[in-house]
DNA sequence: TTAATTAGTACATATTTTGTACTAATTGAA
DNA sequence: TTCAATTAGTACAAAATATGTACTAATTAA
């Protein structure tokens, strides 16, 4: 299925309600503001935090503020914050772990052009996408328009 | 993490060495030759033939076949056809089950842009770019019939 | 010093993935 | 016709992973 996980999910809505405040905020209230669990909230930004995607202020009156406008932030690194890493499949390139069947395992480190080309695509899209209607659909267009004609060209 | 799972690193290795074989082949004789557990290789083999991804032939002498050319083989049908669709997180447009915190999600809906990103990408790559032609086996093979004959010849 | 707040870690539970087993249906061949 | 080989379909136990929560430590403004 290829999914996400769900907190990424609430990264991004979380990311989204703190750009929308504009200014500091603690984790309980973003936790009132999106109606996700307070803990759950706590945690996620405990992981943005670490990759500087949100600014943390300790103490008395803390909180957290957005940490680079949302234009500038790509779901790629909204999703390695919270996930990890995109690494497909264990066959990755660089992966320690080699799998068990290698011996006859025509596809060994082929997964790699899969995961360029995911995280590219990832890298396409930021957070402002996503909130604002209008870019949306514009990216949408072009990039449509662009594969069209990469297929005419092919074909 | 964003990873596929291991079903369909695993179709990729069976369609590669069901297109390498090129013949009918049972699901038995493709676990040995990938070195797979049978039992999973012939659920894959399975999941894939409901897509028509391989050609299936029942009964005594039966076995499956590849259902197309490697390079019209896009790596989008091959995880779907294991995994299921594309679908990154709950919240895609469409999705019957709605989330719980939708009251205050500023970005409903909004993943079906990303969704369509990665989906572009895995169309973008075929079965054949995974195998590509000189595999690191045919290169060692290529590479050590060259130094038996050199070896011929200089003695 | 105290209260508010984040940082870090550990863990129980829930969910998903993985691998296996079993039964039914199909087909070629003796 | 009957048998053996083989896929189709389904169900399920075990393992791995994600999720949500709790707890303690560190930090800081008042």
């Amino acid at each position: 299925m290829l999914r996400f996980s769900k907190l990424a999910d609430y990264a991004v809505v979380i990311l989204s309600a703190l750009q929308d405040e504009g200014e500091l905020m603690s984790a309980s209230g973003l936790a009132e503001k999106t109606g996700l669990p307070e803990p759950t909230v706590a945690k996620v930004l405990k992981l943005l935090a670490k990759q500087s995607l949100v600014n943390s202020l300790r103490g008395a009156q803390g909180g957290y503020s957005i940490g680079r406008g949302a234009a500038e932030m790509h779901v790629a690194e909204i999703v390695t914050a919270v996930d990890g890493p995109v690494a497909l499949t264990a066959c990755v390139e660089g992966s320690e772990e080699s799998c068990s069947f290698s011996a006859g395992c025509t596809v060994k480190g082929r997964w790699d052009q899969v995961n360029v080309a995911v995280k590219r695509a990832l890298e396409q899209i930021t957070l402002a996408d996503m909130i604002a209607p209008e870019t949306q659909c514009n990216k949408l267009r072009s990039s449509l328009r662009a594969s069209e004609r990469d297929a005419a060209i092919h074909s």
